[in-house]
DNA sequence: ATTAGCACTCTTACCTAAAGAGTGCTAATT
DNA sequence: AATTAGCACTCTTTAGGTAAGAGTGCTAAT
């Protein structure tokens, strides 16, 4: 047989093996690959071939004397290259598409709701990561006074997103003066990129008359607040689910593992830390990191699929599923790649009801 | 030795062993009890009243031949009559004050803040659960237009929550008349607890002239989408954190015994639930709920301590710490009180700020 | 190049024995 | 009558040892 057709076989075995893993979760012994998949060879040219996959580094024994499981390179060659993509269920998709409808423009609620489902339906532990905060634009800004030296500031951005901050001041403001700048904040900063209200406000302040310079400075007393708040420290929203999933997984009967994933899923800081790492201005396909290829220690024997979803052709956030490195990813990518879809769709369809306004 | 003298004695070993078992986490001999409290008995002594303890089902042997713990009526017992409540270090306390001055106001990040902060001096599991939302009253409510058909609702009450639902309407609204409908609210419904609020319109409805009869109608439209959109469904906040310390005691390395409290905490409704269980309406001293008094099944070896904050002597949250049965309860009361105590001042500060105005 | 056959390795489960902790009981002591 | 020393007994824990089972790697035959 020419070195062609032997890698094809090669390539065979690696598939037949990582599938029967991921299904098993038990070692491979050359005798299972043979009885699933009749492969008209014995167990021992099976057997042949395996030493030379572990040569190659695509998989490992446990102990001798044990089945092979396959080691992370394994699983990227399976991923990359072997693995076909499941076609999603259309019940399934139908319920993934409703929590993104049935929430659309809540966005605090769709990202608990998707990531809460996506859970459900992965049976792993899913996150959705909301992070184009700082970089979404100004829609409107409402003033409320709340007493006499606090003002309630809402902050409503072009992808829907509501936010509220209290705002402490020194002196009184009437609510005629919050009118007034309320007014001011609304003509001129309307569809500013968040992160540029600063700078435009100090622009306004050289450019305009005395009346508007007035007010442009209490307009810039309440953004100096919001950042003095460190309101905008923490630009994202992030929600996670399904941690008790992954706790059903063989891998994390061990309590160690599931400590460290624990730990980690506690924190919507290391949460954040750990999706930013797989983030890719262009995300159109689901990203897989596979086992140590995970900078985060804890998530030495996880894999994290995660997919983008955008506004207007700019990633705004993304959906990550997190379960141990034996995922069945040929399920996990669709639904993944699936859910940011629909999470684009509806973000896009709220972004359109504001041009047609 | 007569009675009463024996019954001392009784209880001041039901006490040295109660205190050793929390701390040691090991059932308790006999020996180990003279040894660590020079009790000027010997060590059968102790035994013999290790036995009539047993039989009045204070405490238990987890097998023949093995020292004893205490049981939950045996916990029940230590709490309510033998502990010594401890005080708390005045640097642990600046931490719990500061993490509602810090806050304050903000009730959303006040509710996150204080139960990752008890969770943490605790080093057990920590749960704020605020529930007076329909209690409350409205103290403002605005009307932000969203697009042709979207308003966005803004309501604020007396107790500092913000909360924003978003309204879809079949029809297009105006600005003026979104104007003119916020302005009528106001005037109409200021100081009106939220659950009243819909009989307090259709009131309006029967009283008022034909002006403000349409007014109160479109009013009416808000406010039963909002009903619609069964955005009163869950009118309370909830936060959770440090599973991850629990996980750390021993009677959590039993996989069974942690899942099963996993998955309370993944629930916002169930923890809701549960900490609902353990509510009075007049909430000054902490409760504690031992083992089997749970009537969640997963809790069956836990405690949970809580207590309750107010805003003008009606209790509008309680804040709770579930660990093991084995519990600190000495330091564990005394820390909820002083949490629930602190965060009840900062919600009546605000409460108070709003009536100078 | 493939395969049957088999010796070898390693894991797992199960048993046994020994050590240790702690009790309950009895008989002696105060 | 209460206390206590002493000791047999029970149960747990640890270690070691053996047998069964799974799966491999190698060799020699096809």
């Amino acid at each position: 047989m020419n070195v062609s057709a032997s890698n094809e076989r090669k390539s065979s075995i690696l598939e037949s093996l990582t599938s029967l893993y991921i299904n098993t979760a038990r070692p491979v012994s050359s005798s299972l690959i043979k009885d699933e998949f009749d492969l008209s060879v014995s167990s021992a040219t099976i057997r042949n071939i395996l030493v030379e996959l572990e040569e190659l580094g695509y998989i490992e024994q446990p102990h001798t004397s044990s089945g092979r499981i396959p080691t992370d390179k394994g699983y990227r060659f399976y991923i990359d290259t072997l693995m076909k993509k499941q076609n999603i269920r259309d019940e399934e998709k139908n319920e993934l598409k409703l929590a993104c409808l049935s929430s659309a423009h809540k966005t605090q609620e769709i990202i608990d709701k998707t990531s809460e489902i996506l859970a459900e339906i992965s049976n792993e532990a899913a996150i959705n990561f909301f992070f184009n905060l700082s970089d979404s634009v100004l829609k409107h800004i409402e003033l409320i006074n709340l007493s006499l030296m606090q003002v309630l500031v809402v902050l409503i951005t072009d992808s829907g997103i509501v936010r509220n901050y209290i705002v402490n001041f020194n002196e009184s403001i009437s609510t005629g003066e919050l009118k007034r700048i309320s007014n001011f904040l609304n003509e001129n900063l309307k569809n500013t990129p968040l992160v540029d209200i600063k700078t435009k406000l100090y622009t306004l302040l050289n450019e305009h008359n005395l009346v508007y310079l007035q007010l442009a400075h209490e307009a810039c007393r309440i953004f100096d607040a919001l950042e003095a708040d460190e309101l905008f420290e923490r630009d994202y929203d992030i929600h996670q689910d399904g941690i008790n999933n992954i706790m059903n997984q063989p891998e994390f009967f061990n309590l160690e593992y599931l400590k460290d994933v624990l730990d980690v899923f506690e924190s919507k800081e290391r949460l954040a830390e750990i999706l930013k790492d797989s983030f890719e201005p262009d995300f159109n396909n689901a990203k897989v990191t596979i086992g140590k290829e995970n900078r985060c220690k804890g998530f030495q024997n996880c894999s994290l699929v995660t997919a983008g979803y955008k506004i207007k052709d700019k990633t705004v956030g993304m959906f990550g599923l997190l379960g141990p490195t034996r995922m069945a990813y040929s399920r996990m990518l669709p639904l993944v790649e699936y859910m940011a879809e629909m999470m684009t769709e509806t973000l896009n369809d709220f972004s359109r009801d504001e041009r047609d306004e």
